[in-house]
DNA sequence: CTTGAACCTCTAGTCACTAGAGGATGTAGG
DNA sequence: CCTACATCCTCTAGTGACTAGAGGTTCAAG
């Protein structure tokens, strides 16, 4: 019922050296090992190995998803700290669409240029020239 | 009237060690030298460097960067490949904020279990079971 | 001539992997 | 039992765009 490690990989959709580089860095325990020094995982691996692959997808950084993990290993204390680092990564993913959006709008308005020579582009010249910008801002 | 790294630095906005390895990636030539060897800049790199700091704050990463640069020294060309340039990167742009938007829009949705224990926690669940997301597809 | 801010080079660290070298193991078929 | 060979192992180095720090030198003001 074990499972090596390229099963444990396409079970839970992560790479391999992937695998071995969340047990290098505490996310995935040490897994037991055949004689010949190969790992063997359980379903509990697979678990966790596809909560920390949902939660890099949703954008969480590693040391949020060590932070989350802890946490799972105290079911009947309140998920408060579960939600302010939710609620902390949320913020962050606001933060950059703001900033995307606003770059977004900016390259937007500079390639409203019809083509011409280098010497006379808009883009060009945006980018020489900060002062031509809608916003400041930035 | 030449400028020291320092002045460079102050009057493009650009940290010091920044400057160095714009340097040492070939962003920036190789200024002339004192006998004591420290960087002397003139008016000319403040454009060049004033261009540089405004495409990476639009996001541009460095080797578009080096591509408009290039482009910039053949001022009687067409602009075409300018604008290929800005809207590939536009391009991306939009697709991250659209991938960021998904993202945003199921953390929302997490964040609504009202505070209880972890082990009845609504985030942890989604977390540990990708087929509670909205979207499927990520 | 002295002080000290600013400069110099070089190496290593950041994040979350990815790639590759060079070799060992495990398993299926004969 | 033996042979392929896919898969596994460890280790080092690379990615992008910087940032930090060590250890030493230069420049300009007073």
């Amino acid at each position: 019922m074990s499972l090596t490690i390229g099963a444990l990989s396409r079970q839970a959709q992560v790479k391999v050296p992937t695998i071995r580089y969340y047990e290098q860095i505490g996310l995935l325990a040490e897994p037991s090992r055949t004689e010949g020094q190969q790992r063997r995982y359980g379903q509990d691996d697979v678990r966790r190995l596809n909560f920390i692959r949902h939660a890099r997808e949703l954008g969480f950084e590693v040391e949020a998803i060590r932070q989350l993990l802890d946490l799972t290993g105290t079911p009947d204390r309140s998920c408060g700290e579960v939600h302010d680092i939710t609620k902390a990564h949320l913020a962050e993913v606001k933060d950059k669409i703001a900033r995307l959006t606003a770059l977004r709008d900016e390259l937007e308005a500079m390639v409203t240029c019809d083509h011409r020579r280098i010497s006379e582009c808009r883009i060009i010249e945006v980018l020489a020239d900060h002062g031509q910008c809608q916003h400041a801002e930035h």
